[in-house]
DNA sequence: TTGAACTTTCAAAATATAATGAAAGAAATT
DNA sequence: AATTTCTTTCATTATATTTTGAAAGTTCAA
């Protein structure tokens, strides 16, 4: 295998992992074809590589910088704007862990909170084991609130403790 | 709210989670109308509670089974068959985690691992900069799957250590 | 102020995904 | 073995999502 089928082959393997996480395929192999490109590329440089049209690749690295997985570098002397994928897999995972935390985790919360005034008979048997299915649920869900906010703690926690040890 | 609002406000919630999840909209809620029922239910009933046809019940009645997440009971006296889901949440997790990982993680590791044999000018830029991303990506993935796999035999694990505290 | 270079928007088209329901298939009952 | 009850399949239909590309918008240099 060669660079160029290398490459081809990680770009559709991550789109399609992408898809399968509620990123669409596009936004994933943009990201992907960012991950392993040294410098920064232009929109239609993406364009290219990807075989897309100018709307659709604005509109996804559009998103992908409002993930907070790409930045946008102003090259001197150059009109054109170039884009570069954060390359710290570790980084990019708490990226992604923040958003989804936030698109997912927290509005279910949210809901589960409401569902804990219903109101009814305390001895119906539906409503018992609906308040025993959202109270289970809702302390699952604070557990796995504190374990991911921990993760995505960690990128500056480590920076912070990394910080102290070099003072010490 | 009472419990005919809670119940389907539930439903939705956990449905538009699921269709996120890569798990559709209607698996969701089946699992979802499953999970706060406190017995069994048939087909008929699935499909009058949530306005869905037969055959679309039977087929993500299925799915959820080949999940794991639900499970088809015989009542006996009765011709029809009945379907309950699996009540403790952090089980419902772990066949979750554990489907999840099958079918995510694991195709993408085979593939990273094919990666990492790409062959090309160790001098070229480009080269070593697609080398670099696959290592990292590779080593990120293992410690994932480290993780995940950990959190899938918890289950099993926390049987046996009650098991051996009852022994001892 | 004009126009060239580039970016953004968005309605329409294309594609992908999910749902329906009638028909075929099984299993139990008479 | 014929009938009834229930389950499964799958071609068709419906819905949702993504992509396109032309037009509008922006920025900058002359």
């Amino acid at each position: 295998m060669n660079l160029a089928e290398a490459k081809a082959q990680f770009i559709q393997t991550w789109g399609s992992l992408g898809a399968q996480w509620g990123i669409n395929r596009t936004m994933a192999q943009i990201h992907a074809l960012l991950l392993i490109m040294p410098d920064p590329l232009s929109a239609d440089d993406i364009m290219e590589e990807l075989n897309i049209s100018r709307g659709n690749t604005n509109m996804n690295v559009r998103e992908l910088i409002n993930w907070g997985l790409v930045e946008r570098i102003l090259i001197p002397g150059e009109r054109k704007e170039f884009f570069v994928a954060e390359k710290d897999i570790w980084k990019v995972a708490t990226y992604i862990a923040r958003e989804r935390k936030k698109r997912e985790l927290d509005p279910i919360m949210k809901v589960l909170n409401q569902l804990q005034q219903a109101e009814g008979d305390p001895k119906d048997k539906e409503m018992k084991a609906f308040k025993d299915s959202i109270n289970n649920i809702t302390k699952f869900a604070a557990q796995t609130d504190k374990t991911i906010s921990a993760f995505i703690k960690s990128e500056e926690n480590w920076f912070y403790s990394s910080l102290i040890k070099l003072i010490k």
